[in-house]
DNA sequence: AAATACAATCAGTACTGTCTGTTTTTTTAA
DNA sequence: TTAAAAAAACAGACAGTACTGATTGTATTT
């Protein structure tokens, strides 16, 4: 903002120059802006006009250190992986597994709801739901995505050790936990959402504890037709309901369609 | 498409002429067009020219019937919201409440999740995204959504008429669906889809059937301590976590904001 | 003949990417 | 150390494209 004084107290360049130092700050504030432009206008309407602006530089500026749009997403998103991988740790990566295993599934929980509900998750998500119908987009989000869930999966690992074991189960556990948090985080839940995200996550915390339990003496106090560990109540039971109409999601995403360009 | 034959067998206009017919087809099919258009693009990249085209008409035609861009998708939103009722309940209304209870909800799961596979809900969750930065399509939806959801309490209240007098209990039940399943058909689940997918559903379904069987006898075989009415380990469990950074949503969506227009 | 349905063109706006020009920093050479 | 040259950073203007809404004109139905 305030351009740093001219200080000729580092009056050799240190390493990589004045310019240089600049220049990288230049573009934080570029992607900051693009960050927040997706947050608070939506992916659809950022243009890099805007971008610019709310950045306080001018657009040619802004078109020298990102020749191109598509330049400027990609950096845009390996931003935004960054500060999300940091904004994770900040928020459960640092957990102490030596805490009981209830506590680490509540403040996990809370931690992770925490994490959904950031501005970083909204971009975030708006990405998401754009780069289903923009092959470019989804090219460079691809790569984010999958490094970022590994990032999980490892945390998640070093987090809960005595979970890594139980393949299923962990499995099973995270998806739920994921998808449901994703699923109350995504949709915009009118009345009374305190309440009843609340009582939510107070539910899936004590499902999380249940199997943890029944899977430490492995004797399914619960049933878990979901798994094939604990097929004793009709394991034919066949897991492969919902498959009927599988094909029906063909035609959903063409994203190769003339998308006009 | 192939415009009807200028059939005189109904040679009196029939109640509201020809030319009224025609006007309700080609709104129909220009309809269509959009709400496919929302599917293969993405409502970001639908233009009303792309809408005629894909319907077939010349954009001038289109004009004459919806004379500007906020009109066609008033008009294409409350189709939307027809189509996504009666979608809804060719896959679960008409389940009859005379099933037993672990089927009728083995089936309900399975219409829901089918019901959120199909295009029209991809059509709608992309109007949904695109709603909350863009305050005059929010407002058009906003209407929908509470009618809709509305109509599917109703529904449930007929298709699971013992639930109904179980207020906390059928609240949590139907959140915990709507949230998993919607936030399973949002994210695009990369690998074993299937499979995970399945299994989720499974287990949903078992939690579904065990707080059925323990709101019957209300003996809490499980522990619920997300509800009041079982609160007897330690109710004081203070359901208000997760609220110390409900105040950090506040900027998040901000639509207002100056939205070049 | 009057109204409605349909078609095509045009003006105004906005966005992207290129180009040219100006300032500041770094390098080179004296 | 200093002066000139080169490079990088920065700023603004411009062309090309695409979109929306308006206008005008033609065909069909009432």
């Amino acid at each position: 903002m305030d351009k740093p004084v001219q200080s000729t107290t580092r009056k050799a360049r240190d390493k990589n120059g004045w310019q240089a130092q600049k220049s990288a700050i230049m573009r934080d504030t570029i992607l900051d802006a693009a960050l927040d432009c997706f947050v608070s206008i939506g992916y659809a309407n950022t243009t890099t006009a805007r971008i610019a602006e709310r950045a306080g530089v001018s657009r040619g500026a802004m078109l020298h250190h990102f020749p191109s749009k598509t330049e400027l997403m990609q950096a845009a998103v390996e931003y935004l992986h960054d500060q999300l991988v940091a904004l994770y740790n900040s928020h459960i990566g640092q957990l102490s597994a030596e805490l009981p295993v209830d506590e680490r599934n509540r403040r996990g929980l809370e931690g992770y709801w925490n994490y959904l509900r950031s501005d970083l998750y909204v971009a975030y998500h708006e990405l998401c739901v754009a780069g289903r119908t923009d092959p470019e987009l989804q090219v460079i989000l691809e790569h984010s995505i999958t490094r970022f869930d590994q990032g999980i999966i490892e945390s998640n690992h070093q987090l809960f050790p005595e979970w890594s074991s139980r393949g299923e189960v962990y499995e099973l556990a995270m998806d739920i936990t994921k998808f449901l948090m994703e699923g109350m985080a995504v949709s915009q839940i009118i009345s009374q959402r305190e309440k009843r995200v609340n009582r939510m996550i107070e539910y899936l915390g004590d499902r999380l504890e249940e199997i943890f339990h029944s899977a430490d003496d492995d004797g399914a106090i619960f049933r878990h037709s979901a798994l094939e560990s604990s097929n004793k109540k009709g394991g034919a039971k066949k897991s492969s309901a919902f498959k009927s109409n599988s094909s029906q999601n063909s035609s959903k995403a063409s994203p190769t369609d003339k998308q006009a360009k």
